[in-house]
RNA sequence: GCCGGAGUGGCGGAAUUGGUAGACGCAAGGGACUUAAAAUCCCUCGGGACUUAGUCCCGUAUCGGUUCGAGUCCGAUCUUCGGCACCA
């Protein structure tokens, strides 16, 4: 030990002495330094000045479990990065963070460790708000949003009564996951295997009355509103309208015999309705209640309902009439009927629907072919049987007046006629449901309605609001919402009649939260204020002498919004996006803002990646659970596994903070912008983390090593005519990088080519001897330039560069660099030469010579004077500034 | 099954509107410096052939097509990753 220590200061004293401690790159007290000052200077604080131009650039804000993993630091990185370029582009930009703080997690670890979820979660958000600090995220902290506060969620409370007038909310029936021995309400996510997380007691579904938001009131608005988004990953686009899920039909009446009953079915496919040879009802279909006697054998249909594995249906013993061709057909209940979707019925076609096919079979019910392929050779064989149902379009037959027709055409035309006889009608089905918005927990937004058995459900009034969570609550995980057991919270007057009545102890879906809080960051900490913004009727339709003071509605919002850079993973592709595209929609209609889509551009970042190791006996290791591919503890070969998401099961995480620890943020950031697009997977590799490491170190040594040199030189204007040649490439390389920077950050956020060309540039210049003041100055400029595009990757070192190198303003106040088209240009270009598609030549030639004179020069060449010696030409393409193809007639 | 991506060196990844395939980095090999190592710096680095220091051939998942010219466009196939999945 004692040697160690001995060896370790000789060895520091030995480097001090050689190459000057003062010199040496050091993060640590780099980034400190320059975090610091950042916060000191409030240098991120947006702007008040609403005529300028903004940039609202947001990054999903996280969860706060405790920790920071690598999933956040690729995100917010991405975002700080296009922030910190769009400032220095001189945009007011709006660059918040917050934290998505109601939830599930918080109220585990209360029932687990029996901490109060909102101690537990303010001091995970202290804990993860200095992990976010140590990254360099340029965030505008007066903005901070934290969801369970009261101020916040008094916004949600005031958001659903507004939605609660509109009709936009409301309350049905619904089924829960419920665990009969803990007596509670569990989550998806708590069911393991059909079984209670903590009692493993098997889960049944409870029928509860819940609310619900009434998004598909927006169904047809959103679909349509997908086509405005064209800044978004198209992917994302597909997978919305999908989840709307929009298709156009008819609904047809069918009646059945005997009994004065009517079905009504929903079909996309009229064209085969005379091909309809049974009916099938949803197991809860009213109509199924009153047609089957047999309510056990019901019973044991609807046990089936949703099992995606078995067909299971019952013939209910009655007839309906196709009111098309009045033939008689069998009514079934079927267990693959869904309830939710259409009508609750279909028409089944089994030569025309697999599902009908398989079900048809089964019961040995009848198949009648109505639409033939027009292609003769897929013709159904002579024997009539089909082996499957054939769903493509055709031509019509055995459709009575219809035969013969195309299908498509057959569609319009039958629903025509369906419609103009009155047997039902054209209807547009969505499979988008209303939101189920009613949680059986603690941690979350008490919904602000009453139960009065006077009144009946009573809204809280505006001015009561928030309805606060009480504090006296203990967590067992049993016997039902915590917020049940408080009498000060339950017992409340009805606002009403005054007489007693109880608080509805259901809490709010997270996903409220989060599907309007880029809208709260508009107002600053503390100041959300969502009813001023409404428009309030003119007080005098001429401002006053004195200067209207009045604010004018939506002015601070309606600047900010939409959100103009949107960042985040693409699990929250669907539900996040969408229900915060429908609340948009819902505050636009009650007249809060303008905008309809609140996230102009989107950024679905890639995971990150990381290789797993696997011993045969212990499973997953960690990296340092194996060397020279041997596990740790057995000695076995350890497997390399296939890179996969970061994951704590999987012991291929890595921790953020060990990272900055050892290398610091810059390189880091640096790492994880340059080892792929955004949008791509991101590999991590520690040799890749050294190399960006490296890159730095080079960088510090480069500006270090010439800051006396450097110094001397000033700004005075260079004729370009009398440099040297190495002065002019070295120049004419700086503007080439800032352009290629600049549109590489422009066109699609490709961080990882605009950092590939720094490292060029910065490779030029290491290699550069400047030998007079000209070539001092065009290394300080060359440098300085360097060092203002890295900036916005690698902000600590910048600085800290910059501040060598004399500058006296922070570099995250400079305006980002202007490159000079006529500097950026080669005097000189390769040009290829080709002889019937094959590279055969390359010569140095002078920027800008006609066509006819690069030809010319090609065919001079001697070595493609002996290729064209072998035949005669045919023909010379000039690319201009690129290449010549000398085509020979072919011999 | 349906919808949407992606297949390029040993690896991560580059390649404007079709116009030099492999930028930049990592790994590897060689060299310089050092008593030595680390760090740093320099060189080589898709495969193959030959009459080996220059030249030729092959090469962007596979097969075919369009074109003077295809990683890029078109058609088919294979592999792979997401999302949805009895939505009538």
């Amino acid at each position: 030990m004692l040697s160690a220590i001995c060896y370790n200061s000789f060895t520091i004293f030995f480097m001090a002495e050689v190459i000057g401690l003062e010199e040496r790159y050091d993060p640590q007290g780099i980034e400190l330094k320059w975090q610091q000052y950042w916060s000191e200077k409030k240098m991120f604080r947006s702007g008040s000045d609403i005529s300028k131009e903004k940039f609202y650039c947001l990054e999903m804000f996280p969860y706060p479990s405790g920790k920071i993993h690598m999933g956040h630091v690729r995100n917010y990185v991405i975002g700080d990065v296009i922030s910190r370029y769009k400032r220095m582009r001189g945009y007011n930009v709006l660059h918040p963070m917050g934290w998505d703080a109601f939830g599930m997690p918080a109220e585990n670890a209360a029932i687990k460790h029996g901490l109060h979820p909102a101690k537990w979660t303010y001091e995970n958000i202290e804990f993860m708000k200095v992990q976010l600090n140590r990254i360099g995220l340029s965030y505008d902290w007066d903005r901070e949003v934290t969801t369970c506060s009261p101020e916040y969620y008094k916004w949600n409370q005031w958001l659903f009564l507004r939605l609660l007038e509109k009709g936009l909310a409301y309350r049905k029936s619904s089924f829960v996951n419920w665990c009969t021995s803990c007596e509670t309400v569990l989550a998806n996510e708590q069911v393991i295997d059909g079984a209670c997380w903590r009692c493993d007691t098997s889960v049944v579904q409870k029928e509860l009355e819940q609310w619900f938001f009434r998004i598909t009131a927006y169904a047809e608005e959103l679909l349509q509103g997908c086509d405005e988004l064209t800044g978004w990953p198209d992917r994302v686009v597909a997978m919305q309208k999908n989840w709307i899920g929009r298709s156009e039909g008819v609904e047809v009446d069918f009646a059945i015999d005997g009994t004065g009953d009517k079905i009504r079915i929903f079909t996309t496919r009229p064209d085969t309705l005379f091909g309809v040879t049974f009916i099938c009802l949803a197991p809860n279909h009213q109509v199924a209640g009153r047609l089957v006697s047999d309510k056990s054998r019901l019973d044991s249909v609807k046990a089936l309902y949703g099992d995606a594995e078995h067909k299971e249906g019952l013939f209910t013993g009655h007839y309906a009439v196709n009111p098309l061709n009045s033939e008689r057909i069998p009514v079934y209940v079927a267990n693959f009927v869904l309830m939710e979707y259409g009508t609750g019925a279909i028409m089944s076609v089994p030569a025309h629907d697999q599902r009908d096919f398989e079900f048809a079979n089964k019961y040995n019910l009848p198949v009648k072919i109505v639409i033939t392929p027009e292609n003769p050779e897929l013709r159904t064989p002579s024997s009539g049987l089909l082996t499957e149902a054939y769903e493509d379009e055709g031509i019509l037959a055995d459709s009575g007046p219809f035969s013969g027709m195309k299908s498509n055409e057959a569609k319009k035309e039958i629903a025509r006629f369906v419609e103009k006889n009155g047997l039902g009608k054209l209807n547009i089905n969505y499979k988008i449901r209303d939101w189920g918005i009613s949680r059986q927990r603690y941690w979350g937004t008490p919904i602000p309605v009453i139960y009065c058995n006077r009144c009946g459900v009573v809204p809280v009034p505006d001015k009561d609001l928030p309805v606060i969570l009480p504090e006296d609550v203990h967590f067992t995980g049993r016997g039902g919402s915590p917020l049940l057991e408080s009498e000060r919270f339950l017992k409340v007057d009805c606002p009403k009649c005054k007489g007693p009545a109880r608080r509805e102890t259901d809490t709010m879906d997270t996903f409220v939260d989060s599907s309007w809080y880029f809208i709260a960051y508009c107002f600053g900490k503390n100041k959300i204020s969502l009813n001023s913004e409404l428009p309030k009727p003119a007080l005098n339709s001429q401002p006053s002498a004195l200067g209207s003071k009045l604010p004018t509605p939506n002015s601070e919002l309606n600047y900010w919004m939409p959100v103009d850079q949107y960042i985040g993973g693409i699990e929250h592709a669907v539900l996040h996006l969408l229900y915060s595209r429908f609340f948009m929609r819902a505050m636009r209609d009650f007249g809060i803002l303008g905008a309809s889509e609140p996230f102009r551009n989107l950024l679905t970042q890639g995971m990150v990646c990381k290789e797993t190791l696997k011993c045969p006996e212990h499973g997953w290791l960690l990296p340092d659970e194996a060397a020279n591919d041997k596990c740790m503890h057995c000695g076995q070969e350890v497997a390399r596994g296939r890179t996969e998401k970061m994951s704590k099961s999987k012991k291929n995480v890595i921790d953020p903070d060990e990272l900055i620890n050892k290398f610091g943020a810059d390189t880091i950031r640096l790492f994880s912008l340059f080892a792929a697009p955004p949008e791509k997977d991101l590999e991590w590799s520690d040799k890749g983390v050294e190399g960006a490491h490296r890159f730095l170190n080079r960088l510090w040594v480069l500006v270090s090593k010439n800051i006396d040199k450097g110094q001397e030189t000033g700004d005075k204007e260079l004729e370009r005519s009398k440099m040297h040649s190495g002065s002019i490439s070295l120049l004419r390389k700086t503007h080439q990088t800032i352009k290629k920077v600049t549109s590489d950050i422009e066109k699609e956020y490709h961080f990882n080519t605009a950092i590939a060309a720094l490292m060029e540039l910065a490779n030029e210049i290491s290699s550069f001897n400047p030998q007079d003041y000209e070539g001092w100055s065009v290394l300080r400029s060359a440098t300085g330039t360097a060092i203002l595009l890295l900036s916005p990757f690698s902000p600590h070192i910048s600085e800290e560069l910059w501040e060598m190198m004399g500058n006296k303003t922070s570099i995250s106040e400079q305006k980002w660099p202007a490159w000079d088209e006529e500097m950026a240009k080669e005097e000189e270009i390769e040009l290829v030469i080709q002889v019937n598609g094959k590279v055969r030549a390359k010569l140095m030639v002078p920027h800008g010579l006609s066509d006819d004179v690069i030809k010319e020069t090609a065919l001079e060449d001697p070595k493609i004077k002996s290729f064209c010696a072998e035949g005669s030409i045919r023909n010379v393409f000039v690319v201009r500034g690129r290449l010549v193809n000398i085509v020979l007639y072919s011999r």
